[in-house]
Formats: structure tokens, sequence, C-alpha cells
DNA sequence: CTGAAAGCGCTAACAG
DNA sequence: CTGTTAGCGCTTTCAG
């Protein structure tokens, strides 16, 4: 029963036709007469044969297999983004009978292009040196999560900014002016994009960003609240906390419920992703959504297209949605 | 600077030694001589010269690439259970610069064993079919979480009977006896031992296993709120209830929330799985934590053993540890 | 529409 | 220790 050594050869021998007609019988079967296309067919059901990836590969034909690269950065590949990302992706590549190779990047170069037919990168973090290896290789590449305009690349990016803005924006609207920011990891682009975003709407609403109340936190909630506790301990506390992530905002809503500070009666808290992960008790967290699905099925799908033919870099920017709750009050 | 045509040829040349000799350096640099060998590190760091993963397997070496492969059934894949099989192998994985080549069950078998040089089956669920082509095409194989014992077939598994055992007789201990369980989805074969585990525990203690008590939820919360509304009915409601997963029990706690029945003073609950992403405020759910980090790396190791040397099926069970928290109370 | 034949890039005997 | 050579399984001209 070991099936594992039937080749094109015996399914051509048993078919009683060249290994050619085997091979196109798989490639285009439509230029095979009648005859023969039954023949090749029987003859591979009963071999149970599957031709071989990479000798195909070899050969000059796919691998119909593509790549995926997280970062390690900061554990990154252990969040509820990288989670959200595998299994987007996965979804999007399933219906097209394409398999995810999956690979993390540490902090060696270490992946094998030779077992992909393209890649999509999950952002670029301490890995733009790889990245420009893969791309010099000529492989084809679409980076998600992150735009890239500086370079000759497809991406599909998210509005930070815009929904950093709407969303500080919203706050200002219930009353507040003293609006603080957790903010991500700054090397992290969309942490960046964030914190603009706020400052940005800050500033168009004539508030004036204080730097005591902007706070670094690298998306971890232990950090948050390190943060947090200094935030709280300010002579002027303040009214509203915009976070760059659900985990964090999370944690705020912890720190506030030991301090028992009331949410949204004292302090107002929003989030960034939308993550289904993060629900605390029956207090629904108000929060930017992000369009990680969507993302990833353009990220597919635009590598798709540019391993089809050769196309100019795609860039695509979603925007993001704000969901209101229950942790917005007026102030 | 394309460098994706690069081949041992080119590289032959400009070190000007044969192709062997080059490929020697990869295979084994200790036989060549230093000259040779420095001449040929300096052709491939000049070409950036990559050894093609498919050629080498097509010529009988190794891909470095193993195959995960998780069931779709009832979204498992968007469980946190496969968040962390995934995480777990990919970790492991990354120290042998071993790539993973991620597939997800769905309901047709595609998978390309070409890829791959060896297979992990995150359970076998609904895939029995395509465990044995698979295993009948001769690919090393592991299974992970389900004992395989009827086949011929490495495997780790977790004991889930013992762990429920424990867990509800930790339960009687504190003095309960109307003990309900919301079970999974009984064709899972955990779900199968929960269950049995806790009816032994029942049976050993005494207490007989009341028909009504034993809830089917497919390990979904949404059926499990159905299941509990059903249980508080009852006219001797449970005073505790075991769970068949973490996410079952945050919906418990939820539910018994909204109801204002006092946990655990009123009914105890304990979950399966230690769930991180499973907090329910202040609460902390008294749980049987599965090893599935342990489950992974030691799933992962076991596949490398098969691969480099033929070993008869290797048979793991690992021990669960009740983490005793806030959610259970005596009677 | 079909078959023969020339590789794809690499490994592994086999000679030297 | 190193080079030569015969494939690995498949695709793809090129004739027929």
């Amino acid at each position: 029963m070991d099936s594992s050594k039937v080749t094109i050869k015996e399914v051509a021998k048993k078919a009683g036709v060249s290994i050619a007609t085997v091979s196109r019988y798989f490639s285009n079967p439509a230029s095979l007469r009648e005859k023969n296309l039954k023949k090749v067919e029987k003859a591979v059901k009963e071999l149970n044969f599957q031709p071989s990836a990479y000798a195909r590969r070899l050969a000059g034909g796919k691998l119909n297999s593509f790549g995926l690269i997280i970062p390690g950065y900061e554990n990154i590949f252990y969040s509820y983004y990288a989670l959200e990302i595998i299994r987007g992706i996965a979804t999007a590549l399933e219906k097209e009978e394409i398999d995810l190779h999956l690979h993390v990047f540490w902090n060696k170069d270490t992946f094998k292009t030779s077992l992909i037919d393209g890649i999509i990168f999950a952002d670029i973090i301490g890995n733009k040196d790889q990245l420009k290896r893969i791309k010099d290789e000529g492989v084809p590449i679409v980076v998600i999560n992150r735009r890239m305009d500086e370079e000759e690349l497809s991406y599909v990016a998210i509005d930070n900014f815009k929904g950093s803005f709407e969303a500080t924006e919203f706050l200002i609207n219930h009353g507040h002016k003293r609006i603080a920011h957790l903010a991500g990891n700054l090397e992290v682009q969309c942490a960046l994009e964030r914190l603009d975003g706020y400052k940005r709407a800050l500033a168009k609403n004539g508030i004036s960003a204080k730097p005591e109340y902007i706070k670094i936190t690298n998306f971890s909630p232990r950090e948050a609240r390190e943060r947090l506790e200094n935030l709280f301990s300010l002579s002027e506390p303040p009214t509203a906390i915009f976070c760059c992530s659900d985990e964090v905002a999370n944690e705020a809503l912890i720190v506030c419920d030991e301090k028992q500070i009331k949410i949204p009666d004292k302090v107002s808290i929003i989030g960034f992703d939308d993550n289904p992960y993060c629900p605390h008790g029956n207090l629904m967290l108000t929060t930017v959504r992000q369009p990680l699905e969507k993302m990833t099925s353009k990220g597919a799908e635009i590598l798709q297209m540019i391993i089809e033919k050769e196309l100019p870099p795609q860039r695509v920017v979603l925007d993001t949605e704000l969901v209101i709750r229950d942790t917005v009050g007026f102030v």
C-alpha cells in the first residue's frame, strides 16, 4: 500500500500513454483526447497518484504554497494579532488550495524561499534586511499591516492614523480635554501612526498634548499597568485614556476596577483592535476595529495576482471602524 | 541583484571547484580541504547562494519542513487550542531551523505530502481517511492530542480521563453530590475521555450519574448557555459544574453573573484547559491545565527522531494538573 | 493531439 | 579529498 513511490512514469505505463500525456492531464486536461483522458484518469485513481510538488517546481511549475513571515519581535507571534493573521491567510488560501508555509523571524534570516511561490510579510519589525534579501531574489511579495511606500512593494495596510484620530475626536466630542494615550512601541509603524492620530486630533481641537499623558507601553498589559499607576497619581489625572490595543485597554479596565474608579463615569477608555479575547465582565469596550480579515484576504488575493501576471506594486489602505460600546461617557 | 537564479553550478565555477564539492560544502563541510572550503565559502557569500530546497529533496535530501494538519471541524482551527498548537510547534521547530507547513483539513484531502519531511496531526477529527492515506505513503507521522493505540502510529496525548477524574473528585471532596458536566462533542476523543473520567469519579464515590446533569455543548459557549439554562431550571439544580473547556466554564461564570448566582458560594465551577484568554473579571477559574506546550515540543521531537532513524511507534501520555483558584467552594 | 527528449538544481555513488 | 556522472519526477519544447 506504500504509494510513496508512485511516479508519473508508472501512471503512464499503466495508462498506456507517455509521461507527457500524464503531465498534461494535470496541467491542461482539455488538450487530451477523450479516450486518453479516461485512461489516465483511471490509472491515476488506481495508483492513487499525486504529482510531486517539488519535482514539479524544479521543472518550472508552481508549488502552490505561500510563505507567511511573522516577526518574533516582542512576542508578536504570541499575540492575538498574529493569530488572526494566520487564520485569515490560511482561510483565504484554502479556497485556492494553496498551503501556508509559516515562518517566524526571530533574529536569523533562515527562510528558504525555495519552498514557496510568494511571500506575505506580516509587518516588518527588525527584518528589513530579510525583506530586502527576499525581494532581491525576485520572489513575489506582499506586506501586510504596514505601508511600504519607500519601496517598490505591494502592501495592504490599515489607516491607523485616521482610526486613532477619530477615536480621539470621539473622546473630545464627549467633552474630554485631559486625554491620555497609552502608546505601543514606537518602532512599530502602527504604534507611531496611532500616536500621530491622537496628537493631531488634539491639535485640531486646540488641546495641547501634555507629555505626561503620553506613555509607552510596548503593547504589554504589564507595562501598561505601571504607566496607568503613573497616570492616576498625576495631580491632574486624565478623564479619558485612549489605548494602543484592546489588551492594554483591558488592563486599564482591570486597574480601574481595582482602584474603584467607575467607568465610564469617572474615566473613559477606548481600545484598538476589537479583540474578542478581551471581554471584561459585563463592560463592553469601546474600540477601534481593525479589518484584519479583510486585510489578510486582500493580501492573499494580491499575492496571487502578482504571481499570475507581473503587476506594478499594489497599494491598499483599509479603513478602521469605531465601535461604540460602554466605556466612553461624557465628562 | 536578482540572485534567484544562482545555482550550485555558478558557485562551483566561481570557486573553481566541481559542483560536488559545493554540495559537500553544505552537507559535510568537514570533508573539504581547508583551501577549497574557503574558496567555496567565499563564492557562496558573494553570490548570496542558497541551495534550492526542492531540488535537494528531489535528489534525495531533506526539505527541513514539517507539516501540521489541523482539523477544521467545528471551528477548531479558530480556537485557543489550535493557536497554542501552532505556536508550540513553530517554537519547537524554530530551534532546528525546520519550517512549519500549516494545513487545515476542511473536508477535502488536498494535502501535498511532497512539501514536507514529516507530519504532525493535531488530533484526528473527520480526517481518518487522510491519516490513512498519508501513512500509506510512508510519510513519518506523529499524532498529537489523541491516543492512537489501534494503529501503528506515534502519538503524544494527554490523560484527559485522569484530569477529569481528579477534577470531579476535587468537587466531591468539597462536599458536592449534585455535579453536572458540560461535555464536548463526543466524537472528539478528549471530550469522551473527560466524560468518562467524570462518570468514573462519581461511581467510585457512590454517586449515581444523573443523565439530566450531563449536557453536550460541542465546546461552544453559545450552546453551553442553553444547556446551562436547562440545568438551572431543574428542580434540583447542580451545586457544581465541571466543564469540558475554559471557554464553556467562562460562559457559565457569565450566566451565573447574570442570574446573580454567587460563585463559589452557590455554585462551584471547574474548567479544562487553563486558557489565559478566559479571565472573568476578578474571579479566577479553577481548572485542569493541559500541558500543551510540552505536548507540542514532545511531538516535534518525536517526529525528528522518527525521521532520523526508523523507530517503532513512540507513545507518550502527559499528565494534567489541577489548578486550584477561586471558583470551587464547599457545599 | 501525442511522444521523445532535454533539462530544472542537486545528491550520491564511483572512480581517481 | 575531489571530479564525473547518473539520475530524482516532472514540464516543456519540438517533431510528428
